[in-house]
DNA sequence: AAAATTTTTGCGGAAATCTCGCACCGAATG
DNA sequence: CATTCGGTGCGAGATTTCCGCAAAAATTTT
């Protein structure tokens, strides 16, 4: 893709914010008439720029309340593993956020879920395995963005 | 807000993966006429069931290439900074995720910068305060979802 | 620096999508 | 059993998006 300028970045500021602006909204925020704004964001969409559009499910409304993040510690001999686990994470609905990463652990991961029982039982049903060597749990009281 | 049925889970459901799906793609899915789809969306929008809809950016494309993950660790004794960091998290573009959380560490941040460079220059800029005890830079190699 | 080429713009109409009133259906209530 | 209440599908009207066109702007070539 080419190069985005400034419309662009603006455009996607935007729309980072709420992609449900229209294309006059859009007009009258980047000064470009509307029907620039929306091929720009089409191919903005097109090129892969913009990978996707959701919705943002109140947690709480919901009724998952507990968010917790997990430090994930395997062991050393079982990198075979890796990927393994990542696609079985990928399934999982309590699973919200999966990173691998270097330094002292592996994974971090973010769960949601209802209540501590159901984050009890996930932890015995997925962590309790031999080639997970240690697991930290990190309550979140507050978050941000 | 009165009770979710099976309608609106589902909603909620595909909406999450794709909130630009047309009101009749919805109503081939869920079994319900587009009108009621869009009723029920929009519904769900007015109660902040749903809280927003966003744009998700390639952060490749976008240029912001790196990502880490921070375990921030403050000294025991400054409990008032705390609401006064979260603040200054919001405001920084570097910051796309701020969590407070209990256990060993305090906070854990993810940080999106296009390069190494840019991530010193940030921990210089942030972590060297007197409050701040320690801090765990987590490079993330590859993530889901 | 002028000409030629390419890209992007704004306009306006067509197409798609969403919104809303209306009549109707089914469950809950008296 | 009648009534109310919440929800449905239909369809007209409003809004939004899409797309072709000519002009303007930017880029490249000569």
């Amino acid at each position: 893709m080419a190069e985005l300028d400034k419309f662009d970045h603006r455009l996607l500021e935007l729309l980072q914010e709420n992609s449900r602006l229209t294309g006059s909204e859009l007009a009258d925020r980047v000064g470009l008439s509307s029907a620039a704004c929306l091929r720009r964001v089409q191919r903005l969409r097109e090129t892969g720029v913009i990978e996707r559009d959701v919705a943002i499910v109140s947690p709480k409304v919901f009724g998952k309340k507990m968010m917790v993040i997990v430090l994930l510690t395997m062991e050393r001999d079982r990198p075979d593993r890796y990927m393994l686990m990542r696609e079985a994470f990928a399934k999982m609905p309590e699973v919200v956020q999966c990173h691998h990463v270097t330094g002292a652990h592996d994974f971090v991961l973010r769960i949601q879920v209802t209540d501590m029982e159901e984050y009890s039982a996930f932890v015995d049903r997925v962590f309790h395995e031999p080639y997970i060597k240690r697991y930290e749990s990190l309550a979140v009281l507050g978050s941000l963005k």
